[in-house]
DNA sequence: AAAAATGATTCACCTGTTGAATGATTCTGT
DNA sequence: ACAGAATCATTCAACAGGTGAATCATTTTT
């Protein structure tokens, strides 16, 4: 039951390692139930909070490349989600926003996500929850990483 | 500079994608510059402890598919840090094992991991470490985590 | 001895991603 | 107003990492 390595548990950036796969593959797997990927989820709550963004600002806050976001968007305005439309002041720019459908869509995807932290956290007390979230929330901060941006394989 | 949603901060299962993700690219910016990848480190590390490993176990233990390990022990046995040697009570098994170089790199691959949870966890105080470790251990544990075994991209 | 199982390997393939080149549009400095 | 630089979206070739099916050699089972 103990690890094979008596004299010290695992490390815990290791633990860290591991349990943010655990995290981002069980979110997949949820999404994918509603034919999204983390991707698409990413995408779908920026513009739920910032409607009108263009694919380039919709690019840095996602910490991707442009030429990534392309294909993104492309899959989902052909499912209804999203539309494109050039601004009017600047016509380089598409204005991205939601469909009534993407709305929904984006509804369900908080109930996703709140049933996902409810089982991910579920082996701890709600002080123990708390406790954790503050650890983790102080490390994301001091790593620079509490902005929107989301980078590598975190775009969800 | 706060969050665009000032009701409630950010997810805490989100932060455990994203600082999960953070720990793994700065790991695997470590073990590159020893010409290694993460998947390598984990290798090296499962013979250091258990030589004579086979393929097919090895596989087994990172949680990957048999395929996957030939080109990893390919490339390992191409550098000179791990021997294939046929077993002689049952020739269809390799029995892999390091080399005085694998060794090397393996305690280089200490230090590296030693380094890097430092980093990691530098905001915190000892305290708050010790408390975080404990939390994820915990959560580990109970998602059956606990393991030698590593999944997804955890491989390291 | 025949049949089934096992370990290693090959191979075609897939997903997600990146960077460079391109065309359209807008901005800058004079 | 104009030439040149910058910006946005797009295409495309390419790559890394990873998977599953088929294959061959060997061992186990019956």
């Amino acid at each position: 039951m103990d690890s094979p390595d008596p004299s010290r548990s695992k490390r815990t950036a290791f633990l860290l390692s591991q349990l943010g796969a655990l995290a981002s593959a069980r979110f997949a797997e949820r999404t994918r139930e509603l034919g999204l990927t983390p991707s698409d989820a990413g995408v779908l709550r920026l513009l739920g909070r910032t409607p009108g963004l263009s694919q380039r600002s919709l690019a840095d806050r996602l910490g991707a490349v442009p030429s990534r976001v392309v294909p993104l968007i492309d899959s989902l305005e052909t499912r209804g989600l999203v539309t494109r439309e050039r601004s009017s002041t600047d016509r380089r720019n598409y204005e991205l926003r939601l469909t009534d459908e993407g709305m929904k869509a984006l509804g369900k995807l908080r109930g996703i996500a709140e049933r996902h932290e409810a089982e991910l956290l579920a082996p701890l007390t709600s002080e123990q929850s708390a406790q954790l979230g503050s650890l983790l929330a102080r490390l994301a901060s001091a790593h620079a990483l509490d902005t929107d941006l989301h980078r590598d394989t975190t775009v969800q």
